[in-house]
DNA sequence: TTGACACCAGGAATGGTTCCTATTAATTTG
DNA sequence: CAAATTAATAGGAACCATTCCTGGTGTCAA
């Protein structure tokens, strides 16, 4: 029934994917692009765009919006949450592990039928608490 | 210690707070200004927006920010949740007692100073289930 | 009065992301 | 392999919610 759309494999994406998942921070599309540039001089920001959408759409990579804020990318798709800095926009794993619990997902809610929840904390990372206090 | 700003208290701001809070919804930016402009038809929409931050600032008004849609304001501060329409961008309201836990906070996570959470569910809302489904 | 300044309306600028178009190249078919 | 198909690319323009800028106005206090 679900018609998987062909993708084909090309260097960029390939490139884009293998970068990413290198790393264990969360970087933006910029930051991403400014790394892979170095493997593929001539790529262009909109591939990379693309490609992170079409991975994120796969469900091989994650994809994190935010409003105001770049997005940020996540190569490790296993269930965990993230706690963002709101001064410099660092983002760190907090996997499920490390607390009690985690919110319940109800199939219905106010009439909605509910696909997903999005949790997320945010606060100062340790540097910009430093670097705050002068 | 904390310097209270100097607030005025326009006509502007105050027919943009009163028209929230009339709304069960949680209207955009763009969605309140037309609304306040049929009492103040020379009104900007930059006034709206300024002050709209500046009521959330002031912790009068919840903002709540989405990556690829707009702003949306709630006028009651009480503790709740969200649901909203990944379709069309209507939020309707979830309040604690409707259902079990509450995500806890801790005081630091993962060496940060966490400052807050946010909790939102997604789905199809009511009218755009039957919409999609011709 | 006069100064200080919060605030306004109008409009330009911002900037992350998406879209457009001609071209390239991965994959399939014969 | 050669040819046909068409997904994907580079480059750059467009998008658009939001913020910023500017010149001006209303208000209060000294
Ligand atoms: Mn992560
Ligand atoms: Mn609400
Ligand atoms: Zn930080
Ligand atoms: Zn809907």
């Amino acid at each position: 029934m679900a018609i998987t759309k062909l993708r084909r494999n090309t260097p960029q994406r390939r490139v884009i994917l293998e970068e990413l998942c290198l790393l264990k921070s969360h970087p933006t599309a910029a930051e991403l692009y400014a790394i892979v540039r170095k493997r593929l001089p001539r790529i262009s920001l909109g591939t990379v765009y693309r490609n992170l959408e079409v991975l994120h759409e796969d469900g091989v990579i994650d994809k994190m919006e935010f409003a105001g804020a770049e997005s940020r990318f996540d190569g490790n798709t296993e269930l965990h949450y993230h706690v963002r800095c709101t001064e410099c926009g660092r983002i760190e794993d907090i996997f499920p592990l490390d607390w009690e619990q985690t919110p319940a997902q109800p199939a219905e809610l106010a009439g909605f039928q509910v696909t997903g929840y999005r949790l997320e904390y945010f606060g100062i990372c340790p540097d910009c608490r430093i670097r705050l206090a002068h």
